[in-house]
Order: C-alpha cells, then structure tokens, then sequence
DNA sequence: AAAATTACTTGACAAAGTCAAGTAATTTGA
DNA sequence: TCAAATTACTTGACTTTGTCAAGTAATTTT
C-alpha cells in the first residue's frame, strides 16, 4: 500500500517523463512559421466560435499585451481578419482567412505524423490500452478539480 | 473499434489537456528563484552522479551555452560548486552546496503541495487508478520508442 | 451622465534562448 | 610522436519570447 508521499513521487516522476515527450512533439515547431504559443492561439482561433482575444484568454494562460501582438502579427501575416463585433464593438471578432486554416491544417498534420510515428510499433492492443489510460488520466484529473 | 486518425486525435487531445496540466503545477516558479529551466537543470545535478555539464545536455535538450550561463548562475548564487575532474580536465563536476540542497528541497516541497492538493479530492481507489493508467502510459512509450 | 469596468493596444523593458567563434584539454591516426 | 581533429565548455552578440503598466475607446453601473 502506497503512502501520500509515494504517490505524489510518482507523479512528479511521470510528470517529468510526460514533460519530455511533449518537448519531443513540439520539436516541429522549429521547422515551421510559428512558435509553440502561437500554434495555441491559432489552434483555438479554428477552434472557437466567434472567436475574440477574451475567449483565448478564457482557455490558455496568456499575457493580454502579448496575444494582443500576436494576433496582431497573425493579421500582418494574412492568417487572421479581426472585425468589431456587432453587438459589443470592445470586442474583436477574429476569423481565420484561407491562408489560416491551410497554415493551421499543416501544423496539425505534421503533429499527427509525429504522433503517428511514435506510436507505431504499437499493437492494436496496445493502443487501445494507451487511449484508455489517457482518458482515465483525464477523468480523474478533471473530477478531482 | 477506432481508426488511427482517430487515436491520434484522442493522444493529441490528451496532450493538450494534460500540457494545462503541467503549465499549471509549474506556476510556482513564478514564485520562486528560479525558472522552469533553471529548475530542471537543477533537478539533474541533484540527482545525477559526478554530475558535469555533458550529463546534463545527456538528459535534458538545452543549448550548450544557455547552461553554461545557467551553471555560471547557480554558481555565483552559491547553489553548485564546479572543479575540474581530475581525470578529464576538460569536465567540469558540478556539486550542489548545501544552500543548493536546500533551495531544491524548497521547490520540492512546493511541487509536492500543488500535487497533493490536485488529488486530494480523490478516493484511495482513485489514487491507484491514477498511478496505474501512468505508469501504463510510460511503459507503452517507453517500449515505443 | 459621471464613475467604474471591460476589451484591447502600445511603449518600454526584462527574461529566455540561440548561434557562432573562441579556449583549453584530450584523442586520433599517419 | 606530433599535427589534426574532436570534445567540453565559455563568451559575445543577437533574436525571440514574455511582462508590466499606462493609454484608448466602448460599455455598464450607480
């Protein structure tokens, strides 16, 4: 029987072992136009219903002077078109333009290739048993919350 | 029965969730002396044997300069002292001070605070199903790569 | 309708990270 | 055996990333 200490341990340890692996996943950031934030950001700008920078930071934790500059590049890029809202002008709805969700798509599949890769001397069983954990993970996580 | 894109998704959107995660137990650095970097690097040098420099790029991804300005730091701070090895000059061994020792101590504590308050809702049973499912993870990577 | 709040922007700055050239010690191989 | 190559680390110059606080315009509160 495991004690609290022991417990905490064990999550620090895998917490280190899961740092590294999301380290190795977002290696590919380097070879593409964006940095690691602003991948976030652009994933939530697809990924949001009327999308404003409150809403960004609403779900990641992000200084409202630096998203500010980011989307500002994001526009300056092509990637983004940022109208008044209609009914509360404060706000800026962002929209992804064409040249967005194509640069979004492509950041997505390079993902999805290196994940691909890292699991694929997997078995089927194993991959369900991977998926399962991730989810009870998450489960708990969020009950505990 | 799930196809991979499927499962892809499912581990990016576990990786996402579990990225907030981190992020959030890793607030604490704010408050502390030290950041995220420094903290780990400080990690392998109070758990690695003849620690040196090279061993620590070994373990963790970081430009060779960068810690060579974090040593220097952690140096002048008092945390670590640097000697030559004795059998390879070119080596620098790297010995946490007693002050070193005990600010890591410190951050220890506060990491082990913020992990017992996350699961601290959970039930005996739970704890297990939460160190199970993560050590499952591990093991399935581990034997992945 | 003045005061407070909200949503975002901007300027000035600090922290974090990168790149390449340089030094000293060690290893390699003709 | 000794010049060339390599290794371990340092340093200077730089870019990128992130923070803080003050400012503007729209909206809400009282």
């Amino acid at each position: 029987m495991k004690n609290d200490q022991e417990s905490v341990d064990k999550i620090r340890s895998f917490n280190r072992f899961y740092t590294n692996i999301i380290g190795l996943l977002d290696q590919h950031f380097l070879d593409s136009p964006f940095s690691l934030t602003e991948g976030r950001v652009l994933y939530e700008i697809c990924n949001t219903e009327e999308c404003s920078a409150k809403k960004i930071r609403e779900r990641i934790v992000i200084d409202e002077g630096y998203l500010s500059r980011i989307l500002d590049s994001f526009s300056k890029r092509g990637l983004i078109k940022k109208t008044p809202s209609p009914t509360d002008r404060r706000l800026r709805i962002i929209l992804p333009t064409e040249k967005g969700k194509n640069e979004f798509a492509s950041l997505n599949e390079n993902s999805n290739i290196l994940i691909s890769q890292m699991i694929e001397k997997l078995s089927h069983e194993e991959h369900g048993k991977l998926l399962n954990n991730m989810e009870g993970i998450r489960a708990l996580l969020e009950k505990a919350k």
